[in-house]
DNA sequence: CGTCAGGTAAAAA
DNA sequence: TTTTTACCTGAC
C-alpha cells in the first residue's frame, strides 16, 4: 500500500534523529515492531518512487496503520512549502537540493526517545544506536520472532548500572546491566530519568505543555541539558519550534550567518528559534545534512 | 599505544 | 554569572 506523500525513506531512517535507532534493514525494506493502541504491529516500509510503500502485520485497521506512519514520518508536513521557504533565503537556498525528501523521524514511544537522546549526548550516532538496540534486545518485549519493543520506564529504573552493582546485588552473571550496553557514564542518568518518569513526571503532561514550559520541565531530568531537551521535544513530542544546537550546528550557523565568528551554543539556539520559528526543527535537520553531504562539514572542521 | 570527539554536571573562576 | 574540567567508549 502506498501513501502518496513524498519522502526519502533511507535518508530519513539513517539521519541519526534521536527518536529511535534506524529500523531493521531487510532487503529494500525497513522493519520494526511498534505498539499501536497497546497492540504489537510489525511494520514494513520501503521506497516506491517518491512515496512510501508499506505493509503491516497486527491486529489494527489499515486506517490506524496509516495514521501511525503519517505521524512517525511526519508525512503531513508540507515539504514543498518548506522548500519554497528555503529557496527564498540566500543562506539556505542550496539545502533542499542536498536533502530532498528528508523528513522528521518521530518517536512512536516518547520514553525511547528520551533515553536515546540522553545516550546521544557526547556520543556518536553509531554508538548510541547500538546501545538502544542492545537495551531493546536485553529487556524489551520480543514479537514476530526478531523484533523488540523498547523496555518500559519501570523496567529500566530497576536495571543494574554496571558489573559491580550486578555482582553485589544481583543473582545473575555479568552482562545484564546498563553499562554492558556501552552507555558509559550515562548509566546513572538513564536510571534516574527512568525513575523520574515512572514516579514523578507524566509523559502525557509534557505534550500538553507549551514549548517553553516543556523545555524547563525536561531540563530537570539528569543527563538532559539544552541540546538533549530540544532533541526530546522535537523528535519525541513533535515540537517543531525546537532548534537542537550542538557543536556542528554552531559551526554551520556561525559560517552561514556570522561570518565564521565563534559564538556560544546557547546564542545559536536563540538565533535559530528566533530566525526560523516553526521551521526551526526542520532547518536544524536540513542544516546538519546539508553540511554533511555538501562537503561543508569537512571544510569547517 | 596515545589522542580525539562530543553534551552534561559539577567545580572553579 | 560564565568558564573550565572530568566523564566512557569507540574510532583512528
Amino acid at each position: 500500500m502506498i501513501i502518496r506523500k513524498p519522502i526519502n525513506l533511507e535518508l530519513t531512517q539513517l539521519s541519526g534523529q534521536t527518536s529511535q535507532p534506524p529500523w531493521i534493514n531487510v532487503g529494500d525494506s525497513f522493519r520494526e515492531v511498534l505498539m499501536v493502541n497497546e497492540k504489537p504491529v510489525l511494520f514494513d516500509v520501503k521506497q516506491s518512487g517518491d512515496y512510501l510503500d508499506f505493509n503491516f502485520t497486527g491486529d489494527i485497521s489499515k486506517k490506524e496503520a496509516i495514521h501511525s506512519l503519517n505521524y512517525i514520518y511526519d508525512l503531513d508536513f508540507d515539504l514543498n512549502k518548506f522548500y519554497n521557504y528555503l529557496s527564498n533565503q540566500a543562506e539556505l537556498e542550496e539545502m533542499s537540493e542536498f536533502c530532498k525528501g528528508l523528513r522528521l523521524f518521530l518517536a512512536n514511544d516518547p520514553f525511547e526517545c528520551i533515553i536515546s537522546s540522553i545516550c546521544s549526548a557526547n556520543n556518536s550516532i553509531k554508538r548510541w544506536t547500538k546501545s538502544i538496540r542492545d537495551m531493546k534486545e536485553k529487556w524489551g518485549n520480543n514479537y514476530f520472532d526478531y523484533y523488540y519493543t523498547f523496555p518500559d520506564k519501570s523496567i529500566i529504573q530497576d536495571i543494574y548500572e554496571d558489573d559491580n552493582e550486578e555482582l553485589l546485588f544481583g543473582d545473575k552473571p555479568c552482562g545484564n546491566n546498563l553499562k554492558s550496553c556501552g552507555v558509559g557514564y550515562r548509566a546513572p542518568y538513564i536510571k534516574k530519568a527512568s525513575h523520574i518518569f515512572t514516579l514523578e513526571m507524566d509523559l502525557s503532561e509534557i505534550s500538553k505543555m507549551d514549548y517553553e514550559e516543556a523545555f524547563e520541565t525536561i531540563l530537570k531530568v539528569p543527563g538532559v541539558g539544552p541540546k538533549v531537551a530540544d532533541c526530546i521535544l522535537l523528535y519525541g513530542f513533535n515540537f517543531k519550534e525546537a532548534f537542537p544546537s550542538d557543536v556542528w550546528i554552531k559551526r554551520i550557523v556561525s559560517h552561514l550567518y556570522f561570518d565564521g565568528k565563534d559564538i556560544n551554543v546557547s546564542k545559536v539556539r536563540d538565533f535559530g528559534m528566533d530566525e526560523f520559528g516553526d521551521y526551526a526543527g526542520y532547518v536544524q535537520l536540513y542544516l546538519f545534512h546539508y553540511a554533511r553531504m555538501s562537503g561543508l562539514m569537512s571544510k569547517l572542521k
